[in-house]
DNA sequence: CTGAAAGCGCTTACAG
DNA sequence: CTGAAAGCGCTTACAG
């Protein structure tokens, strides 16, 4: 087994040398890895049934011969070179996952439920953060589709990604956390509209008059605004002010200083995501209001954070698992028989203390 | 240019065929991405002079041959198969990260700023998400090396990681967020013994006459654990209750409700990270305790969520993109000259409102 | 300045 | 049941 150093390969020097120093003499070079050939050597067979023993098959290989290929890889430490299978079989075994913040804790949820539901499928996730920038977004898809992912779960914050351009015409790609349709997309999100609603009614029935909207940034008139205008408008409740904010605990902070920083306020609000009323509740703070006794709040989400706030959050749980499981089986085709462009999964009202209930969880 | 579907990658069906229904006519098949020989027949040069304008060397080409060349690569979308470089340099661009839960904000805020910072080495970051669990730790760095990955971050959850039995021997390693010595490896942490011992005197100089400990498991006696044990014996005062516990939230309620649950709770505590502090916050709001005014409260990390509780954490802030760019550096060799086995890196007093100051951040 | 050729480590159809 | 051989897409030393 030869482990000398190749010329190609070897630690380059970055530095320019110095010549009141003595060259160095010896060169760190990595012991080159174990390789399906270093086994069959090792175990006296061909490199051919190491791998039908690795893959137990396509080939049958004779039970004493396939212990002492099995010894060898273990004696010798030996894992197979991924690149060199997925340039073999054109299969990477991994999954791109593009989301807009990863220090978000919704999409940080989000990136680990999509790691398990992958991982469940045997597959590992290349995890690729925009920034929330555009540019940046087909940028990472460019370098996912440039690895060899074999499907890419994109968490856009376009309202209408232009993608085609960017990818294989071949990679599958599934939009998720996306409410509304996106042509030639398939795409997976939480049915915002019915979650924004039951959020909003809720506040109806705890006979709030007025009820604002915290409302992030987005493109078009939003399912969560139309949730909540909808059900101001069946209780015959005036739309109650609105303050659109960014999508961010600081965000939602603006938004309560803007919002209730008079006595015109509203008695309730209804907030498009946990970080912002995060940030409704710091403004309410420094205002000196209280929650829920001068100012109710639902949000939107579901975050583990919101579990933490005090009071709790009333929130429209978005059931993230779910929607990841959706996303993994989508984009690797395993729902062949599902038709639907757009998977709407449920949102469930998680009731707390914010809102003027008392339930703990 | 051929695009015909080759036998040995067609998409295999999985689901048996169903004899009441016709079979299928057509076999979707995935067009071929573009590669290097179509790009060469496009602009009728060699292989090699694609490869040669792609990374504008190693050998010279003629500008109107080189322009051709690109044009070609930008009307066929050419984007070089990265598993086939890897295969060929032996270099993937890509480093790996372990982390214990993806989902905490502290890790997956250290997760953004290694991304960041390998970014801007021209790394891609492959994430891997141990569970906080030891035997998946060892397996995900099993697949990360089988990934060729060209370096290892670890934030191990083990005091004393073994990995070496794991990894390639020729992988570098570097451990992040650890704060003690271990034998084999580069470690980087922030120092942890002066950030507790600052943070601790700094609730002394308030003049809270005890002062509690919640503590994470850790497997040794902890850097946090004696800088708050030092400042409370120069100050002279008793040491205060330790509660230990899990480093999450709800492991911080938890201790909460235990430390504070009857009147004997010490009148300030020291919290080891901040995910416990919003436990601990939680635990006082149930049991009808004000913070600062009846506990007062400096914890660890610096976490963005630590600016968002009401009131404002005052907190011992880790230094996360310093230590990013710092591992990053350490594990592509690029701070040759750093003789140290350990870096050490300051840790800052954040003042908010929960140790009885009143600073605004 | 350009091109033909070797080889990275792997899988698998094919031949024995 | 086993092995020799082709080829995935790429980079680069070598030859022209």
């Amino acid at each position: 087994m030869s482990f000398g150093c190749r010329s190609s390969r070897a630690g380059t020097r970055t530095t320019l040398p110095d010549p009141t120093k003595v060259a160095p003499v010896t060169v760190p070079t990595n012991p080159r890895a174990v390789t399906r050939a270093d086994v069959a050597r090792y175990a006296g067979v061909s490199t051919s049934v190491v791998s039908y023993v690795v893959h137990d098959g396509p080939r049958p290989v004779a039970p004493a011969t396939a212990a002492r290929v099995r010894e060898a890889i273990r004696v010798l430490g030996y894992r197979p070179n991924a690149s060199a299978q997925a340039l073999r079989t054109g299969s990477s075994k991994m999954l791109g996952l593009i989301v807009p913040e990863l220090d978000n804790p919704f999409w940080s949820e989000l990136a680990v439920a999509v790691t398990h539901a992958a991982a469940a499928r045997g597959y590992d996730v290349l995890l690729a953060n925009s920034d929330g920038d555009a540019a940046q977004e087909r940028e990472r898809l460019r370098s996912l589709s440039a690895r060899q992912v074999d499907g890419v779960i994109v968490t856009s914050i376009m309202t209408h990604p232009d993608l085609s351009t960017v990818t294989d015409p071949g990679l599958p790609m599934v939009l998720l956390n996306t409410f509304f349709e996106v042509p030639e997309y398939a795409s997976i999100g939480v049915d915002a509209l019915r979650g924004a609603l039951d959020g909003t009614r809720h506040l109806v029935e705890h006979g709030y008059g007025s009820i604002g909207l915290v409302m992030g940034h987005t493109g078009s008139m939003e399912l969560r605004e139309q949730g909540w205008m909808r059900a101001l408008r069946e209780a015959g409740l005036p739309d109650g002010p609105i303050v659109r904010t960014a999508f961010t605990r600081r965000g939602g902070y603006e938004a309560g200083l803007r919002m209730f920083a008079d006595d015109t306020g509203p008695r309730a609000v209804f907030v498009s995501s946990d970080m912002q009323a995060i940030g409704v509740m710091r403004a309410l703070w420094e205002l000196g209001l209280r929650v829920p006794e001068d100012v109710a709040i639902v949000s939107f989400d579901g975050a583990a954070e919101a579990d933490y706030t005090n009071p709790q959050l009333t929130t429209v749980r978005q059931p993230i698992e779910t929607m990841a499981v959706a996303a993994v089986d989508r984009v690797l085709g395993l729902d062949a028989d599902n038709q639907w462009h757009r998977d709407l999964v449920p949102a469930e009202l998680v009731l707390g203390a914010s809102c003027g209930c008392d339930v703990r969880r």
